[in-house]
DNA sequence: AATTGGCCCAACCGCCGAAGA
DNA sequence: GTCTTCGGCGGTTGGGCCAAT
């Protein structure tokens, strides 16, 4: 059995205060992004480590874009999810300035309703036959493949791609957007400058990996 | 005005891989 | 080679907000 990330006792949950807020903004402009776990001790604050990188990751950090999502937007991350799957990481780091955890949550809002409305299977973009609502469909069919949220509105459905190759290793996994030829220039624009050599010259060393991610990308597409 | 149902999003949970001892 | 710890990730949930009834 695995120990807890940290001491469940005299943690807080649940929403974080302002005052949380500025504990651990000020810690971090003072020390940087360092160990988490040792960070809310450091920083005076009754959280989990988690639960500080959490909150900084995804709200407090000065370069976060909040607010609606631009149409190209919206459009590269259907692209990306096409090639990738359910690997928001990967996805949100094409988007400057957006989270994994926005894109989570836009696409499981608003993109993947408005494919559906569209006829196109959300979970592998293509138009869909017999693709159907949750209410539609025999629960029995809908308990193996899918799971509801709390209300019983919208069925998180698990990605073939990300059920199949989750934890694919970064370097395959950007040799595979590199090498797409489905996805060029909006992806090439969006990735990190600072990483294009260095992830060309892998694509090149990796390139038996890339054909394997291609290939098992081409049968899910 | 009160209730209900749906939507949205912040945050938690549990698993996994990497790194280090 | 094995074990432990940590960071990171995707899935899921809790709860606030708002529109419809």
């Amino acid at each position: 059995m695995r120990k807890p990330c940290c001491d469940k006792e005299n943690i807080n949950k649940g929403a974080w205060s302002k005052q949380e807020d500025q504990k651990l903004i000020d810690y971090i402009r003072v020390h940087g992004e360092g160990c988490w776990r040792s960070i809310p001790k450091a920083a005076g604050l009754h959280r989990c480590g988690k639960s500080c990188r959490l909150r900084w990751l995804n709200y407090l950090r000065p370069d976060i874009k909040r607010g609606i999502f631009a149409e190209d937007e919206e459009d590269l991350i259907i692209k990306l999810h096409a090639l990738l799957g359910n690997r928001w990481s990967l996805i949100a780091g094409r988007l400057p300035g957006r989270t994994d955890n926005e894109v989570k949550n836009y696409w499981n809002s608003h993109i993947r309703r408005k494919l559906i409305k569209m006829g196109i299977d959300p979970n592998n973009h293509k138009p869909h036959q017999s693709f159907s609502l949750p209410h539609s469909s025999s629960a029995e069919g809908a308990s193996n493949t899918e799971s509801m949220n709390k209300d019983h509105r919208v069925p998180i459905f698990k990605s073939p791609v990300a059920a199949t190759h989750r934890r694919i290793s970064f370097r395959e996994e950007e040799s595979a957007i590199i090498s797409s030829p489905t996805l060029n220039l909006d992806l090439t624009i969006a990735l990190p400058s600072s990483m294009i050599g260095a992830l060309e010259e892998k694509a090149i060393q990796n390139s038996e990996s890339t054909k394997t991610l291609d290939m098992e990308i081409d049968l899910n597409c």
